[in-house]
RNA sequence: GCGCUCGUAGCUCAACUGGAUAGAGCAUCUGCCUUCUAAGCAGGCGGUUGAAGGUUCGAGUCCUUCCGGGCGCGCCA
């Protein structure tokens, strides 16, 4: 039951702090935000940022270097922002925190941004944005995202499904996710080199080749490879024989033999285009000239031995060739090594990813790669970054960053899994998900014609299926429940889909071409002042996806934009409102639209125009 | 045995990475459709953040111990 990386268990250890972080830097320097700290540039940008920049300038002007530590407000009467950073400063610099804290707003050059900012508590400083400011900031005319400055060559390892089978729930969270922060950094202007690491390569080809050559089969479906493998496992466990002809096969399949090669092949092409076809029905962003196989690093694999050899790293152990790095030593003494070629002479999962590191520094000249994988791989991440660092396949300009996400459970609590205990397919799961959709368009919206019905339900069953997991934190497990998902009420698709379409009926039944709409949304009325000050903030939500990884605090956001928008939209009339009013509040909505359709289309949701 | 990880309202999840009175949805109870889609809105009920200590001006968040769940521990990926 082995699968590639996207559920794959290996081993897990661990010897400092750094791995119960949930991202998994690996000692390369962090990624900073780009700077500028002037406010009256049209269009986006990152509010929290330009406080921060201007926070800490004053308190530099007291004297004092410390981190603003701006955050959104917590309650929204102290205002929009709060800066947390002047008591810290304060205790180490020796000084009284409220007293500091008045001198930093002394020196504070922050008029043009905020309309008040005051001392509270213990030295909180309470920041509220002018109206003029919100407006600036929402530009009809003006693009909603801002481009990094600074542009970085990401590489995202995503997906990574194991060919040898049909794809699985095991490598929904992988996908979906992966392909989320992908999409966020290319929309902040970074060059996103998309890798999917199919696992094509190894014991269990070999095992499927024999099996192959002896059964005589040669069905090419795909279902049939599915039965092939399960029945090539048993075997492979229960006959010795059979296991020894595997093995061979893998050392002919790698040593180029033609006949292997050309089966081999043929399995390759269908498992990919079935991945393929459930990739663009996911919507996601990944096509065939992202994929880098596993094979592909298989001519380089001697070089990373050799490179490791020359540098000494290498040790013999049990007649495999190990790296015992003094990082992993355990309590009892020993050293838990990595495993970079078997004693059969055979190569690993870790050696292929150091080949790939190797690849990824050199070849596409990566600033960072982003490893979407189970947690369950922590360790051997861990375990391979540093060994590419202590290698020097990765200098110090190259940050290698596990993203790990927990497993999919059933309602149950139990790992996800058919009634029979079987995996989950993708395709029956995208299918039920259509079906159930379909069901609850039928009978919210009879009205709409059968061509739109299957449009919407496609929308909502796969949207809901996707956002399900985009919506809650990555590291954590979760239960999968259907109706928990197709709800359709709190923080789901549905809900931000029906808004998005209540803005588009809204702009249908008023004949408003939201095109046409230019100009600022200008805040007035309470419902409108607090749909600004979300709107305002996309820019700051994607940059923090971009840089932690974790899509569900956008997801939170989108639920927070609609929520807003849906109070202000049963506050505040807009058809029926006259002139000057009218024409601010359908800003309002369209930027709102435009906003809901920027953000979910990053997390790879579709909006329809009604539903 | 060693290690990683999680434990927040009856349920599913948040809490911007140490900040102020721990927030949402579901469920339950109460209102609101001849007025822009009620797949909606407004409100009520619901918490010793697994337990006990500790650090701190300040702890769901950090440290220690314990309890409980999940996962991982050299030639599989």
């Amino acid at each position: 039951m082995k699968t590639k990386r996207a559920c794959a268990p290996k081993t897990s250890r661990r010897f400092d702090k750094a791995l119960s972080q949930a991202t998994l830097f690996d000692g390369a320097t962090p990624i900073q935000g780009e700077g500028g700290t002037s406010s009256n540039r049209i269009g986006p940008m990152n509010v929290k940022r330009l406080l921060s920049a201007r926070i800490e300038a004053a308190l530099k002007d007291c004297g004092v270097e410390a981190p603003a530590l701006v955050k959104i407000a917590s309650r929204p009467e102290y205002g929009h922002y709060q800066a947390d950073g002047v008591m810290a400063a304060a205790k180490t610099a020796k000084a009284n925190p409220r007293q500091l804290a008045t001198e930093v707003i002394d020196h504070l050059d922050a008029a043009d941004i905020a309309e008040a900012v005051a001392v509270a508590g213990p030295g909180f400083l309470n920041i509220r944005l002018r109206d003029q400011f919100l407006a600036g900031k929402l530009n009809l005319e003006a693009p909603l995202i801002d481009k990094a400055t600074h542009p970085q060559t990401v590489v995202v390892d995503y997906s990574c499904p194991n060919l040898a089978k049909e794809m699985h729930v095991g490598h929904l969270r992988s996908t979906i996710i992966g392909d989320a922060v992908a999409r966020i950094l290319e929309a902040l202007g970074h060059q996103v080199i998309r890798q999917n690491h199919v696992g094509d390569w190894g014991t269990q080809f070999g095992m499927l080749l024999a099996h192959f050559d002896d059964g005589g089969a040669d069905s090419d479906s795909l279902g049939d490879l599915e039965a092939y493998y399960r029945m090539a496992k048993v075997r492979f466990d229960a006959e010795p024989d059979f296991q020894a002809a595997s093995r061979a096969m893998v050392v002919a399949l790698q040593a180029g033999e033609t006949g292997a090669r050309a089966r081999w092949r043929r399995f390759i092409r269908i498992s990919l285009d079935h991945c393929q076809a459930l990739y663009e029905r996911l919507g996601a962003s990944l096509g065939p000239g992202d994929v880098m196989a596993e094979s592909a690093y298989n001519d380089a694999l001697p070089g990373v031995i050799e490179a490791l050899e020359r540098q000494g790293l290498l040790t013999e152990s049990d007649g495999a060739r190990c790296v015992f790095l003094p990082q992993f030593r355990r309590k009892d003494g020993g050293i838990t090594p990595l495993i970079a070629q078997k004693s059969d002479g055979a190569y690993l999962y870790a050696t292929t990813d150091l080949a790939a590191i190797r690849h990824r520094a050199q070849a596409l000249a990566a600033d960072r790669v982003l490893y979407f994988t189970d947690s369950r791989q922590a360790f051997h991440f861990k375990q391979v970054f540093a060994v590419a660092r202590q290698a020097g396949f990765a200098g110090t300009g190259l940050n290698l960053e596990h993203m790990p996400f927990g497993a999919m459970l059933g309602k149950d609590g139990k790992p996800f899994k058919t009634r029979e205990g079987g995996v989950i397919k993708l395709t029956a799961l995208l299918d039920e998900a259509e079906v159930r959709a379909m069901r609850l368009v039928r009978e919210k919206n009879p009205r709409l014609d059968a061509e739109e019905q299957a449009k919407v339900a496609r929308a909502v069953g796969i949207g809901a299926v996707k956002y399900a997991d985009l919506s809650k934190n990555r590291t954590s497990d979760y239960l999968f429940d259907w109706e928990q998902m197709l709800a359709f009420e709190g923080n789901t698709a549905p809900y931000l889909l029906y808004a998005y379409a209540r803005i588009q009926s809204l702009f249908r039944r008023g004949g408003v071409d939201p095109e046409s709409l230019g100009g600022k949304a200008q805040p007035s009325a309470d419902a409108e002042r607090d749909l600004a000050f979300v709107l305002v903030r996309l820019q700051e939500m994607l940059e923090q996806v971009a840089e932690d990884g974790y899509p569900h605090s956008l997801s939170a956001y989108l639920y927070d934009l609609a929520t807003k928008f849906t109070r202000f939209y049963e506050q505040c009339p807009i058809l029926a409102a006259e002139g000057g009013e009218r024409a601010n509040r359908l800003r309002f909505a369209q930027q709102t639209a435009r906003t809901l359709e920027a953000g979910l289309g990053l997390l790879g949701l579709e909006t329809v125009p009604r539903m």
